[in-house]
DNA sequence: GGCTTATTCAACCATTTGGTTGACGATTTT
DNA sequence: AAAATCGTCAACCAAATGGTTGAATAAGCC
């Protein structure tokens, strides 16, 4: 699997993939703090975290002894394009944005964390 | 697998059936004239074709003996909705979509066909 | 009715995927 | 130096994926 959407939309594929990028989407974060709201495994997110690097989704950067992972948006491009290539869809609807990452992640209310 | 964004974006994982969508833009097409390019069974694409429909990027309606398959474009407008609010892309880069196509499928100059 | 064409279904197979656990290397902290 | 923390690696496992072949279904043709 060498071609770029093919990385790309099956590294989306994936529902905590999609959820780990939106987390990186407020800020750079930690490997264990990637991990902290999931139910699985810190290896199994360290997994993640490769997949989506090796599809150029993120970045990651040794500092100390933690690594820190920084979403590289520019990698979504080309199968953005590719997609919008079959549809007259309106630019950049963020509102429906919003809407969908609400419908997947609601805000916790409690904590105030945002997935 | 329900949500759409996970169906969705693993149908688009497939270099065959995005190849599959991109035929389908120019016309709708038999599922025999579908797998006519492909160098795998008809079974094969008929799977395909099943998993695009289930993703709703297709749809798929026998007429006689012959099942005629539909691109579906609005399918695809979550994803791209999804996508595009991860970066502020250009919107519809029309140009670059065609770069992309012309890289994946090349034109077969032969035949004139565009894959 | 019987052959042919179009498509799907079912069983099977190899590979990939997403997860686990435990050991390990690297870095801080005490 | 010893202990704790951060993250990855390796081996393993079950389930999903993408392919095959052969039989079954459905519709048109002679």
């Amino acid at each position: 699997m060498a071609l770029t959407l093919d990385t790309v939309f099956s590294a989306l594929a994936d529902p905590t993939r999609r959820a780990i990028l939106t987390m990186l989407l407020e800020d750079d974060m930690a490997v264990t703090d990637v991990a902290q709201p999931f139910a699985i495994s810190l290896a199994a997110i360290s997994k993640h975290l490769g997949i989506l690097a090796e599809a150029g989704l993120i970045s990651r950067e040794r500092r100390g002894r933690v690594v820190w992972c920084k979403l590289e948006p520019d990698a979504l491009r080309a199968g953005s394009v590719w997609m919008q290539g079959f549809g007259q869809f309106d630019p950049v609807d963020l509102d429906a944005f919003e809407r969908f990452l609400e419908n997947e992640f609601p805000t916790d209310n409690d904590t105030g964390v945002t997935l």
